[in-house]
DNA sequence: TTGTACGCGTTATCAC
DNA sequence: GTGATAACGCGTACAA
C-alpha cells in the first residue's frame, strides 16, 4: 500500500525519471507521443506529486503562516479567510497560529514558523517595541507582512487609518454635545492604539475640550477588558456620556456592562464600536461604529506577500495605509446629564 | 547567508553527522561530554531542525489539516482554535482551508491535502452521500475526523445531539401554545440538518400537533438563507407565530428579516437561535437558543486524531455524541395571533 | 558509543 | 529530446 511515486510513474510509462518530470512540470518540450503516455501513466496509477519532497527540493514550502491574536474575533476572521483564499489561488496554503496576545506564545509560534519553513508570514504583533521580539522577527528568512502594526525595521505592512476614523467618532460626539467621553483600547504599545489616541487627541483639541486623562483607558484590546472598563466607568460617581470602544473585539464587553448597570442606549450613555459586526448592527438600538474592510486587508496582505516572493524579494517596504468609514447609527445622541 | 544544517553543527562539534542527529533526537546514549559539545554548537550557531526534510524523512509531516464552510462564523472559528491549540500542545500545526459548503472546493481541497501529505484530516462534508465526495474521503491515506456529520463508512466523529436540542426547543415553543412553528435549516443532506428535523417531528409527534409543512424549510446553513427564508416566512398571509432558526450562521439573517418587516419580538413572532453568540446574548430580547460548546468540540476532535496518530491506527471508529443545552431567554412568549 | 552510507521523492544539470 | 545522476537535510541501519 506503498504511496505512488514518480518513480513508478516513469517505468509504467517505460521512460527515464526525468522525463516523466518533465511533462509535469510542464517545462521543457518533450516528444509528443512520451508525453501521452506518461500523462496515461498518470492518470492510470492516480499519481500526486508529493508536496514534502517538492518543499525539499524547490526550498519553499509554498505555504504562509499567519499569526494572529485570535481567530474567535469574526473582524480578524474575515481577514485570515480573504488572505486564505487568495493565498489559494496562488497556490499557497495558510498554516494558522494564535497568540492571544502574549508574547511569550508569540515568540514560540515565531520559531515554528521558521522551523517549518515558511514562506512568508503574516502577522500582528503584541508589542511593536519589546527587543527581543523585534529581533527575532529580524532574524525571521522569510517576507513578513505586519497587520496594523509599524514595528521598527523595513517591513511590509497593513496598516488602518485608525486616527482618522476616531477623529471623526470623536468629532461626532463633540457636535452632540458630549463633553466627556471615554476612549477604551488596547495597550499604546502597538499602532492600533496609539492611532486611536492620537484620534482622540486630535478631535478634543480642534474642538478646545479638554480631556479628563482618566476617561482614557489603555491596556488590552479583549472583549474582557471592553467590560471591565466599562464598568469602572460607568461606576463612577461623574460617569462620561459617551464610550468609544477602541477594539474590535471590546463592544460587545462594554455593552454588556452597559446592560449590568441599568444604562440605557443612547439615553444615559452614548456608544461607538470599532469594526462593524452582526452585534453592531442588531443590537438595538444598532451601534455606531467606525468600520473597515478586513477581507480587503486580507487580500491586500496576500498579494503583498505574492509580490515579494515573485521576484520582488528587494522590492523596498511597502505600507499601505486604508481608510476607515464612519457609519452613524442610533446608539449616539446629546448628552442628558450635566456636567461641570 | 545559508541555512544551517545539522553538519554545520557536527562539523562545529568535531564530531559526526550521525551523532549530532542523535543527541537531537536524544533517543540513544551519547557519551555526555560529547553531547555537551554538541549542544554548545547548536546554541552558538541558533541551529534549528528543518522541518520539510525531517517530514521527508519521518514521512510525517505532524500537520493536520481543517475542511470547514466559512471559518468567520464564530462558532466554526471557536471550534477551529480549541483544536488547533490542542493540536498544537502536542507538536501539531494547522492548515485551514474553507470550503463555502461547496462540493468542487471540497473536492479540490481534499486534494490538496492529501498531496500535502497531512498527517490527519477534520472536516464536515457539504453532503454525506455524495459518490465523488464518499470516494475521495474513503481513499484517503490518512485518519480523518468528521465534524458533525456521518457519511457511510468508517470515520471517526464529534456529533452533536440536534435532535433532543431541537426537540426541546419546539416543545417550548408548543408549551407557550404556538401551533404553527416554523424551522429554517440547512439541506437534509447533512446530520445537523437531517436531527433538527427529526427533533422537530419528535416535538410536534409528542403534543399532537400537526406540522405545516411549508413551515419546514430546508436548503442552506447560510446566514443569507435564513434572511431569504424567515422573509418569505413572515410575508405570507399566514405567517407563522414562531421560527426556529437551526442552523450556527443564520440567527442574524432570520432577524434581520424580522427587523426589515416591522415584526417585534417576541411580541409578533417567537424566535430560537442555534448556538449562542454575542448577538443572540445582546440581542433585546436577548434571544433564546440551543448552545452547545464548540470548543470542547475543537479539544475532542484534536484528541481523536492524535489517539489515531500515536498507534490506535486499527481502533474501531469513534463517533462521539455531545449534548446540547437549551437556553430559555426572552425572546419566546405565548402567540398572539390566533390561527386555524 | 561513534561514524559511514543510504534513502525519502523531487527537480535540475549534465552528457548523450 | 532523453536518460543518468547529484543534490535538498535528515534519520537510521549497519559496520567499526
Amino acid at each position: 500500500m506503498r504511496r505512488v511515486t514518480i518513480k513508478d510513474v516513469a517505468k509504467a510509462a517505460g521512460v527515464s525519471l526525468g522525463t516523466a518530470s518533465r511533462v509535469i512540470n510542464a517545462n521543457t518540450s518533450v516528444d509528443p507521443a512520451i508525453r501521452r503516455k506518461v500523462q496515461d501513466a498518470i492518470a492510470a496509477l492516480r499519481y500526486q506529486p508529493d508536496a514534502v519532497a517538492q518543499s525539499m527540493r524547490r526550498r519553499s514550502t509554498r505555504t504562509i503562516g499567519a499569526i494572529v491574536r485570535d481567530i474567535t474575533v469574526p473582524a480578524l476572521a474575515s481577514f485570515v479567510q480573504a488572505a486564505q483564499q487568495a493565498l489559494h489561488d496562488e497556490g499557497y496554503a495558510l498554516l494558522i497560529a494564535c497568540s492571544g496576545d502574549r508574547r511569550d506564545h508569540e515568540l514560540e509560534l515565531l520559531r515554528l514558523l521558521s522551523q517549518r519553513r515558511m514562506d512568508g508570514v503574516i502577522m500582528t504583533t503584541a508589542a511593536e517595541d519589546d527587543a527581543e521580539l523585534a529581533a527575532v522577527r529580524a532574524a525571521l528568512p522569510m517576507p513578513v507582512v505586519m497587520l496594523d502594526r509599524t514595528p521598527p525595521g523595513a517591513f511590509d505592512a497593513l496598516l488602518l487609518d485608525h486616527r482618522e476614523g476616531m477623529r471623526q467618532a470623536v468629532e461626532h460626539l463633540l457636535r452632540l454635545g458630549h463633553r466627556r467621553i471615554a476612549l477604551i483600547t488596547g495597550a499604546t504599545g502597538v499602532h492600533p492604539a496609539r492611532a486611536r489616541v492620537q484620534g482622540f487627541r486630535d478631535a478634543h483639541a480642534a474642538a478646545g475640550v479638554a480631556i479628563d486623562p482618566t476617561c482614557l483607558r489603555t491596556g488590552s484590546f479583549t472583549d474582557q477588558s471592553g467590560f471591565l472598563e466599562a464598568s469602572a466607568l460607568l461606576g463612577r460617581p461623574d460617569p462620561p456620556t459617551a464610550i468609544v470602544a477602541g477594539g474590535i473585539d471590546m463592544l460587545s464587553g462594554v455593552l454588556r456592562a452597559i446592560q449590568a448597570r441599568g444604562f440605557a442606549v443612547p439615553r444615559d450613555i452614548s456608544v461607538i464600536g470599532s469594526a462593524d459586526t452582526d452585534l453592531a448592527m442588531l443590537a438595538s438600538p444598532p451601534v455606531t461604529v467606525v468600520r473597515w474592510d478586513y477581507a480587503e486587508l486580507g487580500r491586500a496582505g496576500a498579494r503583498l506577500l505574492i509580490d515579494r516572493l515573485s521576484g520582488g524579494a528587494a522590492l523596498p517596504p511597502r505600507q499601505i495605509l486604508f481608510p476607515t468609514e464612519f457609519i452613524s447609527r442610533g446608539s449616539c445622541a446629546p448628552p442628558s446629564r450635566q456636567h461641570c
